[in-house]
Parts: structure tokens; sequence; C-alpha cells
DNA sequence: ATATATTTTTAGATTTGTCTAAAATTTAGT
DNA sequence: ACTAAATTTTAGACAAATCTAAAAATATAT
């Protein structure tokens, strides 16, 4: 049995271990969970015990064949959870995080089976983010960050890099949602700012807003 | 803010002085909590500090109207959650207490309140036992044991003394549920067993199993 | 290549919640 | 009322997860 602090760390290493084939560094797991290094290797030695990671000292982790499981069984928690946050209970896409951050630690697998069910198999997160099966198998869904599209192409929007709430109510602000057609209008060299046709009206976006949203291409 | 140990202590201080005036012994939360008295004792300190509780050594503990408060927050979760899992999820009612002992524990007001709106503010859980609303309001349901009511009574079951897996199954083989109809035929003397009536058939219970059942006579 | 900077680990301390064993207090029996 | 029994508290220890400060290892820069 896993405790709470052992799963997040889990889950924190499986998020990091995605972006890059190395092993995660005790820093980049630090800065995620927002604690100290010397913490991180405390529980390193703890996880490694336990076969659920693969340590050797100064050259950071990757997670085992169990690790992965048991990190996509949280992840899978999360994104069920975020899920009934918002299409259930009515909460914005911008407030289910921290409340999923906790109820993904709860444990009963038929709980989390029976909540699968009634949310009819889900198959993203409010985000856009992949929801792991029961058996932890993930189904990949081909996007791109609205970045490294092309002027004068049409794409639709289906998900977000950054969850953040600050990031989510910008496109509140703007309107912009899982779904949303968007026309690149023009690409200012001199910025890379992008000026995006939506459904009514035009707004120019910033880089940085292009780099965190990921689109399919509709059309170009 | 209340620590997952904290609330299970009030949780438990509240149950236990519904049956009394006086205050709660340390023993009596000891068995209940499955932990022994010294930490208890420990514990009662710490809700003390925190003006949770009214305590003078050696003279058991009373909540304060903060400490009742922050019970009846925690069974009004633990109830609604346990509503969640029946009506929604599907769960038989011996299935859901152990998991709604972890959701319990869940920080957000706003959850709660819009679980509360979806289940459509359910004044009872699956046990009959009262749901406290957001203001912390519990509206008593008259009803009294099957073992305090006379021979010749028809009654119906609103709810259970003892919420046990072991009970409740007992009461499913049965077909006991809460809104069932009871006659009762017969009560023996010698042992206090009683013959019921129930939809088709008819069966004799022992006097234990009266004293778990909470009816509400219909007619005399 | 070597000095410097960065990262990681170790050592030792702290907090929370628990425990055992012993001491203090209260309750109950005669 | 006095003694025995039961309850409750205290004292000291331990495990989990964290921290600070210092040491060790690795990476970087010229």
């Amino acid at each position: 049995m896993l405790t709470y602090s052992e799963e997040n760390y889990l889950k924190t290493i499986f998020h990091l271990s995605l972006g890059q084939k190395k092993g995660v560094s005790t820093n980049a797991i630090a800065a995620k969970i927002e604690t100290k290094a010397s913490s991180v290797t405390d529980m390193i030695k703890k996880l490694n015990e336990k076969q659920l990671i693969k340590y050797q000292k100064y050259q950071g982790v990757t997670l085992t064949a169990e690790g992965i499981m048991a990190a996509k069984m949280i992840v899978r928690k999360h994104r069920l959870w975020e899920v009934f946050l918002v299409e259930k209970l009515g909460f914005n896409w911008d407030e289910v995080h921290d409340v999923a951050e906790e109820l993904e630690h709860i444990k009963s697998e038929k709980l989390i089976n029976k909540l699968d069910a009634f949310l009819e198999y889900p198959t993203q997160d409010p985000h856009g983010d992949p929801i792991p099966n029961a058996k932890g198998e993930i189904k990949l869904v081909d996007k791109q960050l609205l970045s490294e599209i092309d002027i004068n192409t049409k794409v639709v929007c289906v998900g977000v890099k950054d969850s953040s709430s600050e990031f989510l109510q910008y496109l509140d602000k703007h309107k912009i949602s899982l779904g949303t057609v968007i026309e690149i209008v023009d690409i200012e060299p001199f910025d890379q700012s992008y000026t995006i046709g939506l459904h009514q009206h035009t707004i120019t976006i910033t880089k940085k807003i292009a780099s965190n949203l990921y689109v399919k291409v509709i059309s170009a």
C-alpha cells in the first residue's frame, strides 16, 4: 500500500519522465513537488526499496514497470475525478485541479471503476489530457501546439499544455475552449504574436499563449 | 485547518456524545478509533488547545460549539458521499462505509455543496441517518427501535442502528430494506424473539436484530 | 585540465501521530 | 472508609515525512 506522499512522488516522476529519455533529476522532482532536494533523496530511497523506481546515486531515477502502472492509476483517478467535477457537479475547468489532487488518493478500485462507468468511460479530462483505462492503456491523441502551426491554417482546440487556472481563465476570457475553431490569420515576425480568428471576432495572442494551446489541423 | 486524524477524533467524540449527557471518556474514544488510551489523551490535548473540545483531566471531554460544527460538517460529508455511492454509482448499502471514511476528509466546501445539490439535497443517507445541511442543522426523524414496538403493530423500516456490513447483509438476505413494511406477528416471551410478517413471508428474528432496526409505526 | 558552480547526498533535527510501560487518579466493592 | 480494580495520564520511544547545513559528487567554463 502506498502512502499519500509516495503516490505524489510517483505521479510527479511519471509526468517528468514523459518529456525525456534520461532519468528524472532530484532537483526536477523537488521543484515540481515544491520540497527540498534532500527530502526527495529520502523518498527516492523508499521508492527504490519498494521496487517502484530504479535509482543510482547522482544519476536520477526512472520508474519500473510496477511504478509506471501505479503512477498511471493515480493519473487515471485524478482525471476521472476532474471529469466528474466538471460534467456532473458543474465546476469550471480552472477549478478542478486542487480538489482532484486530493480525490486521486482515495483508495478503492471499485470506486474508480464505477466512477469510470458512471462517466461513460471518458478518454479525456476537461483539459484534453488522456485518461488511462483500467489496464493502464493511454489513447494518445494526435495534437500539436498552436505555435507549431503555419499561417492560414484552420485548427480546432483540443487541449492545453499549461492547465493553471491563470491560463484557463485567460482562455475563458477570450472564449476559447476545447472544440473552439481557430483560424491563423497572421503571424507577426517581430514577436511571433498570432492573430487568430475565432467564431465572431479576431484577437492577437502572444507566442506564450500559442505555445500552451494544443490544436488539431482541420484544413490547410 | 484540521488534520485527517483530528477530524476522526472530532467525529468520534460527536457520535459518542449523542448517547449521553456527561463527557466522553478516553477509553470510549480509544475503543471506537481502535487506538490506545494514551494516544487519545495526546490528541485530546491538541483539540483542547484548538478550542474544539472542553477538557479537564480525568473528566472526559465535550465538544465546544466550534467542535460540534466541525464534527457535523464531517458527518455531512460522510453521509452525502454515501448517498452518492449508492444512488449514482450503484454501490450496495453495505459497501459504502469504508470509502466514505476516506472521502469525508476531502477539503472543499464548494465540492460538498455542489455534491449536495447534485444529489438534490438528500436528508438521509442510505442507512436512514440524517444528513446535516450546510448550516449544520439536522432534521431529526421520528423513529423507534423495532424492539420497543408492541405486538400486532404495523411499522415501516426507516433506518439501522448498526450499519456494519454483516448486519446489512443479514437484512439483504431477508429482503429487509428502508421502506420495507413489517408486521409484528408475535413476540416470544422466553427469548424475546420476534416473528414478523414481510411482503410475502414470515420470519423469526432475534432480539438483537430487533434492537438494531429503526422503524416508524404505521398503524396499531 | 583545473577551478568553480551546481547538483545531490548525508547527518542530524523537527513535527505528527502513534506506541509501551509506569505513575496518577478515579471508581467500585465490601 | 479503605482497598482493589479500572481508567487516565505521563514519560519516553519510534516511524514517516519533512527541514537545514554541510559534505560529496558531478557538470561547466575558460
